[in-house]
DNA sequence: TACCCCAATGTGACCGGTCACATATGGTGC
DNA sequence: GCACCATATGTGACCGGTCACATTGGGGTA
């Protein structure tokens, strides 16, 4: 409880300084005092230097909140992720953070969790007055959630998709599958089998549509993706299916956690990678160089992406023509988990 | 540029509604509305009722910057993290975010990178008003940089160390260290190695300490430790070390991604893991189950750390006295990866 | 010298909430 | 019937910046 015992020292915080204060000492305005700290050119150079000196002394710092509240400004870049924890995101989320900053703006996360959490999470955003947002929850749910939001707000996806055309910014997810799928077609691959991750991510979808393409144009046939959860438990849980009823001498997972448990699997059961079976995986975490054996697979810039999310948002609050590039292309990297098919 | 033409509509930002448009079209006083808007008691249930209606219709949205003008409370809790992209950091992270978010309150972090950048993400977070810091940045830099700021803001650390008494909150990294040291003694080796975190790091020093008071209990010697970065690819090189000149039988990583490159390099020299050395983790990642072979290793909950910091953290700020126990304990996941040593 | 203009600075209102305090209303005890 | 009190509501100041506009002084030009 709180309450203050009568006779008590009433230790009236000292209030922190405000541009009146400074102003007083540095003996002018208080309006000149704003122009000094908005770096307005029309001060004269030893003004400048008395206000400076003002608030050094007395330990200036300019309120947000009142600016904000007068600018109707928030200064605050929302950033809508799911499965934070992950490698990628997290990467990315880093990149956005310290782009963000380094432009004067504040980062305001919220987590999706579960699926009914995504309009909660907006609403929070919308909430705090986010300026833009960053929407980097790569489900089909989130993409209708924003839809029917109808927000005003400036926003950039990371995703490829057709819809929300105008917003997105990408890794080309299909051609990175393409890269993939063709490696292992190259090796001799013929019987390739594609493990994704779960249905409602547009990353599953496009790298199945990548799988897809690749295998038709070589004239290969493409049978059913298996679907993961991205875990490593998950591959494994595949890895072991497929032992049991699998006609394959390939496998491309959707992520690089997938296929360290699909190699697992396959080790179990007696089978060599890459000499029985050949894996690629997507990503390039930096486990992945130490894999047994070292995965083959493709490299997404993660922090690039970032940074591109936030300088295509910055554009757009400033209302600046964007130059920015869209796409971000992934990359190919062969190590040694894939190799020519057995004989036979 | 945002010059707008003579005789352009001038696109009246529609202003968003306030309290007192509220009050106007529910008939009453604007701080009538506010107290709706801070569930005081004694407004009667009918005017309550009326107010919402307004408020629903005008689709009021209360300003945060004007609230936090006038109490001189942000509602932001500052967090500082290293290494954000880590399987660690990033877990406690989302917990962190998620349960702070849940009590009211904005998080806003500042990502570290290199070791100059401590005192400007500090005093950035500062300046941005944050009521309370969390400090996930686990290098002794950090805690010199705070107590040099000597900041009045209340904060908790995710650390186990002397210093800072009052606002640690940690694994206890001390018996998590002894914990699989005691593993790889009770299956028989006695010449253990020791890989560690760069020097900077409390957890690195307490998990060494773990490591020699253990060694020292069963009156093995502990030999000098190995430094490397916490990445999979320094593991891989201290292993490529420790197999030219190495005499041991066992080692203890101190995470789970040197443990990976350091089998990696164990395999590579043609030594088997666990039948010709035996490997133990930390952290226990959610990969570490599907390594070649399963990585034996010590689980921190960092999930569990992240939802004490905020409750620590929100007890000071209420003035709460704190119940809440400030040891995570860590506990030992016994896979494939340790064994009894070879004959000899 | 009169005039204008621009650079440099000052004045007061305003953003949208909350706070302290004032006021109206109805119920209770004597 | 009156003092008293709790409940319910209203009034105006205030937080700390920025905005629009007013004011001052000095240099250049006719």
């Amino acid at each position: 409880m709180n309450v203050s015992r009568p006779g008590e020292e009433k230790r009236a915080a000292p209030r922190a300084a405000n541009i009146r204060d400074v102003a007083r000492a540095a003996g002018i305005s208080h309006q000149t005092v704003s122009r000094v700290i908005n770096g307005h050119a029309s001060v004269r150079e030893s003004t400048r230097l008395k206000v400076l000196a003002a608030m050094e002394e007395l330990q200036f710092r300019p309120s947000r909140a009142a600016r904000m509240l007068v600018t109707s400004r928030s200064g605050i870049i929302g950033v809508l992720v799911s499965h934070g924890a992950y490698y990628g995101p997290s990467s990315s989320l880093a990149a956005i953070e310290s782009a963000a900053r380094d432009a004067g703006y504040l980062v305001d996360i919220a987590n999706v969790t579960d699926d009914d959490s995504i309009t909660k999470a907006l609403d929070r955003l919308v909430g705090h007055a986010a300026e833009g947002l960053i929407i980097q929850a790569p489900q089909f749910k989130t993409l209708e959630a924003i839809e029917h939001l109808s927000i005003d707000i400036p926003f950039v996806t990371v995703h490829s998709t057709a819809r929300l055309e105008d917003h997105r910014l990408s890794v080309d997810q299909v051609a990175g599958a393409r890269l993939a799928t063709r490696h292992l077609l190259e090796l001799g691959h013929r019987r390739i089998v594609h493990v994704t991750g779960p249905k409602g991510w547009v990353e599953t979808g496009e790298r199945i549509r990548g799988f897809r393409v690749e295998m038709s144009v070589w004239g290969a046939e493409a049978a059913e993706p298996l679907v993961g959860d991205w875990t490593a438990e998950s591959g494994y849980r595949i890895g072991k299916e497929l032992l049991r009823d699998g006609n394959f001498t390939a496998v491309f997972s959707s992520n690089d956690q997938m296929a360290l448990g699909l190699i697992h699997a396959f080790r179990e059961g007696g089978l060599d990678v890459p000499r029985d079976i050949s894996v690629v995986g997507f990503d390039d975490i930096p486990e992945a160089a130490h894999f047994l054996p070292p995965l083959t697979t493709v490299r997404q810039d993660f922090a690039e992406l970032g940074r591109r999310c936030i300088a295509l948002l910055l554009a757009d609050l400033r209302g600046e023509p964007e130059t920015h590039h869209r796409h971000v292309v992934p990359e190919l990297v062969v190590r040694n988990s894939a190799a020519a098919p057995p004989e036979g």
